[in-house]
DNA sequence: GTAAGTTTCAAACGATCGTTTATGGAGGAG
DNA sequence: CTCCTCCATAAACGATCGTTTGAAACTTAC
């Protein structure tokens, strides 16, 4: 096998393992053998067992966020102003077109995503909010225009319940779609899933203020 | 220090530490240090880590579960039509009730309920299911009539949102209150966050079927 | 073909993990 | 006092973890 196979075999069996069961709960061991490569080949190739977290990350969130800038970019040439769901729609597109028709690549970056906030992987989150904060901050100013009459603390808590909603349920993706088999008969399909939880995150933020409306 | 104080004490040390870190992050020679017990403790009382793990999580849902039936059939015995807030309040006045104002006590465990879905814990997940599903259960049975409209596979998906944005917010309590000082100038009121979490929840659950109301 | 640099490999290292064992003290019952 | 049960304690067990080592295999360049 040829030598530059060897970490991307690594990245992708770490990414798999990692979205299934956990940062802590995979072991360099169990990756190397999933990639067929010997187990040292982490730590010569990555330094250590964090720095391949960050790069598993590093692979995921460079096309993506790519992708969001150029998304955003689009929608501040617009004449018209920009509304949430055109926001929230900027993510799942952007989602959808990096990582295409494949779901299990999707959804486990979705666990992933969700990981990085649940697990306690300080280095993760200060690596993400360095790298990709740039895209985060952008993105909350043009969100503030779309949000009329909410003050800034409303406009905080808001897209932080959002936000919550949208990584509770990417990273829980397979667990609650194996439930709802159980409880309602469907497993519902990813553009069903999607949409309503857009829906709902753009319900809430509008009139999170006005519960009694 | 008297014998029935040790299970207490490992009790409390490993409620602590395992909200702060998670599961695996935690060993039980750390949860036998801050405790001030030995280390065989842990296995002579409970068994094994897992069964220790169930043991934090009975103590906490069990007054709490009681707390919500009760005030369910409060609401059963009015003679009005109950409404998602009412629904939604009975949750957040249970916890209220039973944790007090001790606001830290309350957070921790919102945080390891976060932690029973995001960890890789299936014993833990099955443990509350089968000891709390009815009460589940029965809550979703209430909330149905009181979502008009919305058929069984958007009930199951907009309470899991509505869950999520719960789970998410509460189990990152602090570090959200303290990045909201950096970015707004307050560090918003319980009641606020409470209040405005609430009409976020009851937003989506009401309207995240029709996206462009 | 030889030398230098890069990658793979088996083996071991020290540390930490959950769990078990053996010992002995504390306290109540007969 | 003796026996028995319950619990705390120190020590060790086997397993697994991330990481390091030193030599072999391979690639590249001259």
């Amino acid at each position: 096998m040829a030598q530059k196979e060897t970490v991307e075999r690594i990245l992708d069996a770490a990414e798999a393992l990692f979205s299934e069961r956990g940062f802590a709960e995979t072991s360099l061991r169990t990756i190397t053998s999933t990639a067929g490569v010997n187990l040292a080949a982490v730590n010569y190739h990555f330094g250590s067992k964090k720095a391949l977290i960050q790069a598993v990350f590093e692979r995921f969130l460079e096309p993506l966020v790519a992708d969001i800038e150029r998304r955003l970019s689009e929608l501040e040439q617009q004449p018209e102003a920009i509304n949430v769901e055109s926001l929230l729609k900027v993510l799942s597109s952007a989602i959808y077109e990096v990582h295409g028709r494949n779901t299990n690549r999707a959804t486990a970056f979705m666990r992933l995503l969700g990981l990085a906030y649940t697990q306690s992987q300080a280095h993760l989150r200060n690596y993400i909010a360095q790298r990709y904060g740039e895209t985060f901050q952008r993105y909350a100013g043009l969100l503030k225009p779309a949000l009329p009459g909410a003050t800034d603390q409303e406009l905080f808590w808001h897209t932080h319940f959002a936000l919550g909603t949208a990584i509770f349920t990417m990273s829980n993706f397979d667990a609650l779609r194996a439930m709802a088999v159980n409880d309602t008969g469907h497993r519902g399909s990813v553009d069903f899933i999607v949409s309503h939880l857009t829906g709902f995150m753009a319900a809430g933020l509008r009139n999170a203020s006005h519960p009694h409306r």
